[in-house]
RNA sequence: CUCCCCGUAGUUCAACGGAUAGAACGAGGGACUUCUAAUCCCUAAAUCGAGGUUCGAUUCCUCGCGGGGAGACCA
């Protein structure tokens, strides 16, 4: 419906970014737009005349019997009343639809690259972040239609390798990395950090073992090999308990055979040149310090890969996009990428590829200073899961549920789980999130639990009615009722939003707002005692609420259940 | 020194250049014989500062201030 009336706005009068969307208060009806505003500037025209025209288009080339009044308001507001009988066809269309907001297939290929672990270090928090905003933004794309690549590139290459082995010769233990590998690592790591502080050469060290793995030297090789098997196996575990999947977990290694060919073609291209020993590229066109492509002792570098990668991606799957959910602070680093992909001829208006950095603020520790892997600082996530899961499994035994035993563990699970993501997924991706107990671990207000256990409330309505009637909708009720109905109409256009944004709190808070009109409303108004034919128009109503707020959470990642 | 992100109730966050700046937690008050009180209803409480652009600025621009991050041989 909202969409219905932007394009015809569209159509008639030009595509500019202006928005339809529901009023905020009854007096102004039940849509309004900013058109008139914003085309008024484009075409240096006043905004009550161009008011003017987006009324008279949309009366003539909208459905008839659709709106009920539009009225103009200084200095060029367009507010639309629309006739209970658009609501109600609106209304049928979200409840006959077999799933309300998805989109048929599209042939556009979009690549997303989130979660992206190095096998030399622990998940922590920062990792979550990246892990469930990709994969909720891959969801959505996946919704609409979109071909999603979701690709975990794995960073298992590079000087920290080298490092690693040095550590190991030096302090490694064996039985301890085969106990719990990604902690052995990690020791290791903090350890090696720590002693370069009164033994500098170590840092040469690293960069040497790193060479020789470059190389092909054996035993760097099997060490190495052996860090990746034994780190990917727990990151799989990590992944199963997210509930995350992945369609390729192509890592930096991959393109180690490419990295002579890309440096080539940097050479080629003209764009790198030698410094102080070292290959680099300049980009000051761009407005940015050099790139270093190759180290002067002849090692590759984390830039040298990704160009190998974003070269290899386009080739490969020809993507409209290319979407990097990386932390704030490697802006630079992909700025850098993406310059030189340019100058490379690999990117660009006519190539019809647009590399996008879907970055996030970092998570600081509760003093707000940034953990730190270096220094051994830092959230575990299974100390995350296990605290948000006790919680859970703790209130749900106060609430004597006469849930299974069985069913039981799966919504601790479920609530648990959600409650971690929804607490990252609510919020605008680009602030730092302060990390906050007390807030992750909040199943009140503004939380995952509270749209589950709205979700569980729908359906506990649903099953005790046994029998939805087929939706008739001769009297739709009054004010309540269509405003939900307005709200439901409103979900597709939120889906929009977080594809052209790759903000997914877009559709944490619209759910947010669907389950409190919704609570509020079967609080007031009753569904299985209403007179028969308001009965059936509700229980239609509350349905179509339930499987939206369960389509939209599914697309966060998290699970709504049925009891809680 | 340069660049990037952020700055909104006591706290944690919303507000896609729009109309009266919304929530949650916390504080105060109220609602379970009635579809699960992880709920609902009510009250108090905020845009870092100074300029500018605009019919209209929390939002855009400039300059400050404060916090976080990044700046060639890590990723």
């Amino acid at each position: 419906m909202i969409k219905i009336l932007t394009e015809i706005i569209k159509r008639q009068l030009g595509d500019s970014d202006f928005d339809v969307r529901i009023s905020e208060n009854p007096e102004r009806g039940h849509l309004s737009t900013n058109a008139a505003f914003v085309l008024a500037k484009e075409k240096k025209s006043s905004p009550m005349k161009i008011a003017e025209e987006v009324r008279s288009h949309l009366r003539k080339h909208a459905p008839t019997d659709f709106f009920e009044k539009i009225e103009i308001v200084e200095p060029g507001f367009v507010n639309i009343w629309l006739t209970d009988s658009a609501i109600k066809k609106e209304f049928r269309k979200i409840v006959t639809s077999k799933k309300w907001g998805k989109e048929g297939k599209k042939k556009e290929t979009i690549i997303v690259e989130y979660s992206a672990p190095n096998i030399a270090k622990p998940m922590h928090v920062g990792h979550l972040r990246s892990t469930i905003i990709g994969d909720a933004v891959a969801n959505t794309l996946e919704f609409l239609g979109y071909q999603a690549v979701r690709w975990n590139y794995i960073g298992d290459w590079g000087t920290q390798f080298g490092k690693l082995i040095v550590a190991y010769k030096l302090w490694g233990d064996k039985t301890k990395i085969k106990e719990d590998p990604l902690r052995a690592f990690g020791e290791l790591y903090v350890k090696f950090h720590e002693e370069v502080k009164t033994h500098p050469e170590l840092d040469k060290d690293g960069q040497e073992e790193f060479l020789k793995l470059e190389k092909g030297n054996k035993e760097n090789r099997k060490l190495w090999i052996w860090f990746k098997k034994a780190s990917l196996k727990e990151f799989a575990k990590v992944y199963d308990k997210l509930g995350v999947r992945f369609n390729t977990q192509i890592g930096e290694s991959f393109f180690e055979k490419e990295l002579d060919a890309t440096i080539d073609l940097m050479v080629k291209a003209g764009i790198a040149k030698e410094s102080e020993g070292a290959l680099i590229v300049d980009l000051d066109d761009f407005g940015l310090p050099p790139a270093m492509a190759r180290k002067s002792d002849g090692g590759t570098l984390y830039f040298t890969r990704d160009i190998a990668n974003i070269h290899y991606r386009i080739k490969e799957y020809k993507p409209s996009e290319i979407l990097y959910v990386v932390a704030n602070e490697q802006t630079l680093h992909f700025s850098q990428i993406f310059a030189t992909a340019q100058l490379l001829g690999f990117t660009g208006e006519e190539k019809g590829v647009k590399p996008i950095h879907v970055k996030f603020g970092l998570v600081l520790g509760e003093e707000g200073k940034k953990f730190s892997s270096r220094e051994g600082r830092g959230i575990g996530l299974d100390e995350m899961l296990g605290a948000s899961t006790d919680l859970a499994q703790k209130i749900l035994e106060a609430r004597k549920t006469g849930l299974k035993k069985k069913e039981l563990k799966e919504v601790v699970k479920a609530v648990g789980l959600g409650a971690v993501k929804y607490n990252d997924l609510s919020q605008n991706r680009m602030s730092d999130i302060v990390f906050n107990w007390e807030k992750m671990l909040s199943f009140e207000g503004n939380s995952a639990p509270y749209l589950q256990y709205t979700y569980a409330r729908l359906k506990s309505i649903l099953r005790k009615a046994k029998r939805i009637p087929k939706l008739d909708t001769s009297i739709l009720g009054e004010s309540p009722d269509t405003a939900i109905v307005i709200k439901l109409a409103e979900f597709p256009s939120v889906l929009t939003r977080v594809k052209e944004s790759y903000m997914p709190h877009y559709l944490a808070n619209y759910l947010y707002e669907l389950a409190k009109e919704i609570n509020s409303f079967y609080q007031n108004e009753p569904v299985l005692s209403a007179s028969s034919k308001l009965r059936g128009v509700r229980l239609n109503l509350v349905k179509a609420s339930a499987e939206t707020l369960k389509t939209g959470l599914t697309l966060l990642g998290i699970e709504a259940v049925e009891r809680m």
